[in-house]
Order: structure tokens, then sequence, then C-alpha cells
DNA sequence: CGTCTATTTGAATGTACTCAAAAGCGGTGG
DNA sequence: CCACCGCTTTTGAGTACATTCAAATAGACG
């Protein structure tokens, strides 16, 4: 139950004071969460922002014929939620769910908004992390405006590595909005590049 | 040159005192562009946040073959740039420009740090414009992933009725990620079935 | 009025999907 | 430790959605 790695995240883009630190810590708990284990349901309340300690967490919405889209995988040391419905108090539109054995660190609505009240200087640490998580969307929009399916895999490979060796083509698929029988093809494509 | 209506956008998040705001003005500046101006052009530095106080601008990026493709419009009452290469010193991915006479202010990469140190209140503020950023783009996403073009089609019309009334259709299909010749063909397939 | 660009149309093509079935792989229980 | 079960991955054939290219038409602006 080390807090070292969420105090890291966080002293990259502010510092706090003792009392600060341990007022944070006061409003987050800790959870130890197995494998395969949803914790946020889709029509549920979406009142936690989590920060994940170790394992890797998968936020993805579901559409009517069951079919998943995958809106993000969340490894040691991200911030998931399903963030508009937690802002705005809406049954959550996603399912988040561990890939694996997990402990994550939760901040729940109301502490969410006492800790600006609180420590103002976490309105500049969320904001940057807003930002960040704004322009890796962004950027991601991009890809899929611009990018055949086998660029935006290619690119995957790239910006997550860590990320692609943990979890299935399946889900990768889900996430790169493709069918998992094209990513195989698509996989078959490239081993065959790579011999000649 | 009113500064109204950009203090009531801020209004709707944080309270100013009248020395912020007049320390705000202070560091913003007022530009009237004529219609097709290039106000952010592709591979040069972004050193400017804008908001629109009139007028239509929009941000798109353009992939080796010269296709465009839109990232955001950006009408009245919007915030506007290349968010990732103004945050972090990079040359201009995307291009920005004015698709009507528009008047917009201005705030320098300069003046946006010193606003932050002298009015942290506006950490506050941007935090907010980030997260409705960062959803409004993870939104898009999960389209993207899940619908048709012409769903996509049907989402962008009942989200943006105002928008699509102030830009053409070939920017609407590179915002959907389309073809103008498909997104031709959506549209005379839907009033076939308006007369049905 | 003429020019330039946007939009429409249609035919041929390509990219990615569906469906079905086989093969591979990991975990679990006997 | 092996056998089985369920799920993921692969394969292939047929199909659907979206693109390309070319040409005609319509609209906007100077």
């Amino acid at each position: 139950m080390t807090h070292d790695l969420i105090f890291k995240n966080i002293s990259r883009h502010i510092d706090l004071s003792e009392e600060e630190k341990n007022y944070f810590i006061s409003l987050i708990t800790f959870k130890e969460v197995s494998r395969k284990t949803v914790i946020l349901k889709e029509g549920q309340a979406c009142k936690h922002l989590s920060y994940v300690h170790s394992g890797a967490l998968r936020a993805y919405c579901m559409d009517n014929e069951g079919k998943e889209a995958t809106i993000m995988f969340a490894v040691a040391d991200w911030w998931v939620t399903d963030m508009f419905c937690f802002l705005h108090d809406k049954r959550a539109m996603m399912q988040i769910e561990t890939i694996e054995d997990s402990c994550i660190f939760q901040l729940s609505k109301k502490h969410w908004e006492k800790l600006f009240y609180k420590a103002p200087k976490f309105e500049r640490f969320f904001r940057i992390l807003m930002q960040n998580a704004y322009t890796r969307e962004q950027l991601r929009v991009m890809d899929n405006l611009s990018l055949s399916a086998e660029k935006r895999y290619d690119n995957f490979l790239i910006k997550y590595p860590h990320i692609a060796k943990q979890v299935t083509q399946k889900q990768i698929a889900s996430y790169l909005g493709i069918t998992p029988e094209f990513l195989s093809a698509i996989r078959k494509n490239k081993s065959k590049e790579g011999i000649s």
C-alpha cells in the first residue's frame, strides 16, 4: 500500500507539502482487484476516479449488437474513469474492468470536489492531466480519420509497446475499431513482409 | 472590441474580480481576421490560444497525399489552437484558418504561463475547459469506432446544427473521415427516405 | 459574365466485415 | 499430468461499405 508511485505521478506537475500529501491520502482509498473484475458497470453511477498502481484495466463501450469498442487501456501509473459521467453525474456509458490482478487508488466524486476546495494546487495538476488526455484523444481522432487499419496498428505498437504485451489481439482490434479477424489478417501480412 | 462574450464564457466556471479581469484583458490581443486567412500554418510555431468572438474557424491536418482531416470547427464562443503543439512548443501539426470573417482574442504562450502565476484561478477555468475538450474528443472516438458514416453524419447534425449551416459539405466530410462523394451519396439516400 | 470550387452521379475498385469452421492456448478439475 | 472446456486466433469465401476516378452540374464570388 505504498503511495510512492502516485505521489511521483503527482509531483511531475506540482509540489505538495507534507500536509497536502496527508490530506490527499485521507481522501483516496486503496483497492486490490482481481483479474476480470468489473469496477464500473455500464448504466450505474460513476462515482470514482481511479489511479492504477499496478496491473491493467480496460474501459469499453458496447453497442446495441454487443460489439465492444475499447476506449482506453490503463496500465500502471495511469488515471482512468468514465470521465464524462464522473464529471456530470451521469450513468456510466462505459464499463471498466481489470485485465489483470490490479491495485488501484480511488478518489470519489465528493472528495474530488473537496480536494479542489482545500488544496487548490490540484486544479493545476488535473488541468495538466486533462490537457494530456485531450491531446492524446485528439491525436487518436487524427489517426482514425487519416490512417488505414494497418497503420493504426503500427502506431499502436510504437506508442504503447508495453500495453500491446498485456492485452489480447481482440482487445487491440476493438481499440483500433476493426474486427479481430481483420487484425489477424493484418498481422499475417506483416509476417509475410518480414520474410521477404 | 467588447469583452462581454469572453468574460461570460469565463464566468461560467470561475468568478473574477475587476482586477483579475483587467489583468486578463492586458494579456489578450484582439484581432479581426477576414475569411480564408490562415492563422496557424502547419510547421510553424504555435504560439497562441484563440477564443472565437465571432465568425468561424477550422483546424485540419493534411496527410502526405494532400487529403485533409478536419480536427475541429470553432465557432463563436469556442477556444481553439493546436493544443499539443501550443503546450509543448512544437511546430504545428495542423493548420487553422477562418471559414468566415472572424473576430478573435489571442493569448500567447508566454502570457498563458504568466496568467497561471498571477491569477491561479485560471487553473480551474482551464481545467474545466480541458475536461470538456477531453470528454468531447472521447465521445468522438467512440462514434468513430462504432458508428457507420451515415450515423456519424446524423450525430453531427444533431450535435452541431449551427456549425452544419456555416461549413461546406466537403468540410463536414473531412470531419467525419469520409469523402465528399460518399457524403453526397448519404444525403441522397436520406432525401429518398424522407419522401417515402 | 466567366472562373473556380463544391456537389452530384455512376462505374469500377478496394478495404474491411460477416459468417462459419478449424486450430491454438490457457486454465481447471479429475 | 492429462483431458477437456472455453475463449482467442486463424483461415477463407462471400458481402457490404466506402473510395477512386472521371465527368457533368450547380453555386459562389469577383
